[in-house]
DNA sequence: TCATCGATATACATAATTGTATGAACGTCG
DNA sequence: CGACGTTCATACAATTATGTATATCGATGA
């Protein structure tokens, strides 16, 4: 309890976390079995707690250590964080530039903005965090996100880009085996793909169109891409935003004038790196390419 | 660029960031100033930037670190909230919790709640991070969150607690001076405290109110607690919450009936943390003490 | 059943980090 | 203007942390 202990002890302890054992944490690392040990045991002694129950096939993380797992990669992440911003140079557009986005939008939307904007600034690295759960917002661990409702805090840039239509959507395949509904009713007697987790999307949903929380659903999922690719294999009706639905994929958008639930859509980044050309550059470019897609959202439904 | 530097070297560079010198990060940390020389050293070797220009007179901080800075502050306080965590019993309600509020709530409600919760348990430490420009939301710089917005995140606890209510409020003195206005045209009339900043509730009042908008201020400040202490101090009508008019307070609410956003105000903390009962005890508490202040605030209106 | 491979733990030598002591530069104050 | 109290920089000694080598335990497979 007299010193406070070594920050080097915190990245051993992640590093032994993810490996599962001392030896493996130190061929990582770059340090050796004891080493790792003796910082394991002084992290023990400082937290006067056991991390770790040692047996002779590795190490296993007792349940204070799965608790302080989450601070520790927030550690790690805000090391990258720190390494990546102060040797990347001010003044021109290269390095890394981190962006946080929701998996669907990361994996179906962002892409090709990305390609575009590396063609234009070939030094340019982009990181993309594509992440439902842990949204990794703003606390530095990104630099740049795109958010899916109003983000909160000041002292950030903030550009509202507009809404993403949702709609109910089907396989073109499901649709000739079991019919098109044409009312919301009809839905009742089709197949459903539900979500398992509450949103705010989904509770807003729940309020205008309460009959649609009462249907069975007869595949349930909380992960989006999950949702989408069930809907993309025939398995039914879901909902996804309605640019997927674009020529050659095979997806009908149904309903479109029945249902209709916009999703706002925010990039954000902090204030402070706007004097930062590869942020600027970055923010700049999934402006414009967001916005890009959601004219041709409408235009696909129209 | 061979091998990672050392966490501590962060350490290091957070604290001459804060003291101004390497000599007084030395002192503060129990080290020599040589060696917090070599870390900074070694640091601007591998950031391959200069952090520090050295003066006989202290350490004057670059740009670069001024950007690193926010990054090493995050580590500081992560490693804090890993200590903290670890090293409190998990059984038992005793340790610390820390609690992100904004100024308002932080400085003029939560300090009876907490008193009451310390009551109960004398063991249990509050850290209250009262803040609105850092709003160091839920990354772990914060066990507990009180939040005017809805937190989007999902894995959050998240417990709506209502509307505290908010009015154009004046010191008695103000009044007895200048009369009490009775609509919302006769306020171009008085002096008006103004905000400086944009937030999501004054684009909300601009909306709904769009007259208020072009009162021409006579006091204008970001900072809600300067807001209010200008209300008290007699300056002329502001808006804060009504509860703060409570008897003895010398407050007047005013315009009640003409006048009315509410704001939502949400408890939020970590769904892993549900299970430290300090934890589960502090939201519990927050709660309750925050809907008897909501309660209080409609009694006072009334 | 025994050999092998991986794991952790311990003892000792080594290398790296840190501390001590000192010098030089700058600002402050009498 | 000079003494004093800061600061940072440098050279050398001491300490601490790390690496090497080895022992031990346990799981796996021929």
């Amino acid at each position: 309890m007299n010193v406070e202990p070594s920050w080097d002890f915190y990245r051993s302890f992640i590093t032994v976390l993810k490996q599962g054992s001392l030896s493996a944490a130190a061929r990582e690392l770059g340090l050796t079995q004891p080493t790792i040990g003796r910082h394991i045991d002084a992290l023990e002694g400082a937290v006067g707690a056991q991390l770790f129950i040692r047996s002779s096939n590795g190490l296993l993380p007792t349940d204070i250590a799965l608790d302080l797992q989450p601070y520790a990669e927030t550690l790690a992440t805000t090391v990258n964080a720190f390494l990546r911003t102060g040797s990347s140079r001010r003044d021109k557009v290269e390095g890394t530039v981190r962006i946080s986005a929701s998996e669907v939008i990361g994996i179906e939307v962002l892409p090709p903005i990305i390609a575009d904007l590396q063609e234009a600034y070939p030094l340019l690295q982009v990181e993309l965090s594509a992440s439902d759960t842990l949204e990794d917002l703003m606390n530095r661990e990104a630099d740049i996100a795109v958010r899916m409702a109003e983000p909160q805090q000041d002292a950030l840039l903030i550009r509202r880009i507009g809404d993403i239509p949702l709609g109910f959507h089907a396989h073109r395949r499901y649709l000739e085996r079991h019919g098109t509904p044409q009312t919301m009713a009809e839905l009742s007697d089709h197949r459903i793909i539900g979500f398992d987790r509450q949103t705010a999307y989904i509770r807003m949903m729940r309020r205008l169109y309460p009959a649609v929380d009462e249907l069975a659903a007869s595949f349930r999922t909380s992960n989006h891409l999950a949702h989408l690719a069930g809907i993309r294999a025939g398995i039914g009706i879901g909902i996804c935003q309605t640019g997927l639905a674009r020529p050659g994929s095979d997806l009908v958008h149904i309903l479109a004038d029945e249902f209709d639930i916009p999703l706002g859509t925010w990039v954000a980044m902090h204030e402070s790196l706007k004097t930062s050309p590869r942020c600027r550059v970055t923010f700049d470019a999934l402006v414009k390419g967001l916005l890009n897609y959601i004219k041709s959202c409408k235009e696909t439904r129209a």
